[in-house]
RNA sequence: GCGGAAUUGGUGAAGUGGUUAACACACUAGAUUGUGGCUCUAGCAUGCGUGGGUUCGACUCCCACAUUUCGCC
């Protein structure tokens, strides 16, 4: 039932790591891009259709399955995997991320975060134990500490105070956490100060967790340098035997300088999101199917994608889908959008065994950002 | 045939004798990184059925015509 992790080879020119993850006798490589299922579904897709876009792990969300249907209602199910019909390894975020998007500065404190229940009302409180709770009830196979996650633009003073409070719940979520089924996580917090990187993970890494987050990152319009600074300073203090977990990456370009700099898994809403807006990811940059040039556009997506989408539709037909605001348009741009993101890492790995990373983010820059067309 | 009412952008429409014709939808672009599918930003009538007239000035007042619509023969 444990998830374990493996490293298999390390880039000879870049901190890029080859992994292999084992669950319930399936093995999945590393680097990986995981899709978003905040509430126990990846929007539009069924289980099926999120494996065939070569999918592996997918990610829910612990304050929004607490809210509704309530994780009680979830373990009563016998658990997530059941109760949304996965089986693959489900990840569950704690709720940290919901302090930055929903909670006011003046609901944060040493006890937890208070929020208000969006369907009722209710004042809820959302501690490191509490977070850890519903996550072992939600039975998902990796679950996070409860952090803080402070916009990029804090100040340092604030960030270091952030950082110290979170590694403190950090340590009551770890001594609170009971299944051993469960990987905990910890989150490596500071946004891009070297110092207080180091001694977030340093602190979390003498607290020994299964596996090292990197959050903070890709929030309020930082720019990339940071977010790239970020990541080294968290991993450059992490051990080698553990996963890595960038948190909210993202756009391919972030996927590939996030291994570079060493990490190993991703999540990001974009994929699904910008299916819902239009958009397809492709080898030549992001395209917006609402524009009018796809009208008449009987072509697929991508020529060479073996996605559903691309095997079966044009984009004058999905074009015609969104437009008329039909589900089925963005059913069919998530899919591509997520085998586009599972087969960039699919590229990275074997990159990585060739040694020729730095040469393929080279080559990836030059399609995505170039004036190439397909 | 007679009488009444109406005619503003792709659509529904507001509007006043005097700066750049309200608003909404649609449309055209853009944004979206640990998800509300929400949303946000920008653009979009050089012109108010057509032709005359009154006026310093008309989408607004007058006349004719066209079209639509209602009622009566």
């Amino acid at each position: 039932m444990k998830l374990k992790f493996e490293l298999v080879k390390k880039d000879g020119k870049t901190n890029g790591r080859l992994g292999k993850i084992t669950y319930q006798n399936q093995v999945y490589e590393t680097p990986m891009f995981m899709p978003v299922g905040t509430q126990a579904t990846v929007k539009t897709l069924s289980p099926e259709e999120v494996k065939d876009a070569h999918a592996g792990i997918i990610l829910a969300n612990t304050y929004h399955l607490w809210l509704r249907p309530g994780d009680d209602i979830i373990k009563k199910a016998g658990g997530l995997h059941k109760f949304m019909n996965y089986n693959g390894p489900i990840l569950t975020d704690s709720g940290g991320f919901q302090v930055f998007s929903l909670a006011n500065p003046k609901d944060i404190s040493e006890e937890g975060v208070k929020f208000k229940n969006q369907y009722n009302g209710d004042e809820l409180l959302l501690t490191p134990e509490k977070s850890i709770e519903i996550q072992e009830n939600l039975g998902s196979d990796i679950i996070m500490s409860f952090d803080e996650c402070p916009p990029a633009s804090a100040s340092y003073d604030y960030l270091k105070n952030s950082v110290l409070r979170t590694l403190r719940w950090a340590k009551r979520g770890k001594d609170f956490h009971s299944n051993p089924d469960q990987l905990l996580f910890g989150i490596v917090q500071g946004g891009a100060h070297e110092d207080l990187r180091k001694l977030s993970a340093l602190k979390l890494v003498e607290m020994d967790f299964d596996g090292y987050s990197i959050g903070g990152v890709a929030n309020d319009h930082e720019s990339k340098e940071d977010m790239y600074k970020a990541f080294s300073y968290s991993t450059k203090y992490l051990p080698e035997n553990k996963l890595r977990y960038a948190m909210g990456i993202g756009e391919p370009i972030d996927i590939i300088e996030g291994v570079i700099r060493g990490i190993d898994i991703f999540d990001c809403v974009s994929p699904t999101r910008l299916a819902r807006h239009g958009h397809a990811l492709t080898k030549y940059g992001k395209i917006n199917l609402k524009n009018a040039k796809y009208k008449d556009d009987f072509s697929p997506i991508s020529s060479d994608c073996d996605c559903y989408a691309c095997q079966n539709y044009s984009k004058a037909y999905i074009k015609h889908l969104i437009n008329a605001e039909e589900t089925f348009g963005a059913r069919l741009l998530s899919i591509h959008n997520i085998r586009f993101l599972t087969s960039l890492t699919e590229n990275i790995r074997e990159s990585i065994k060739n040694d020729s990373l730095l040469e393929y983010r080279d080559e990836f820059i030059k399609n995505y950002y170039g004036d190439n067309h397909e």
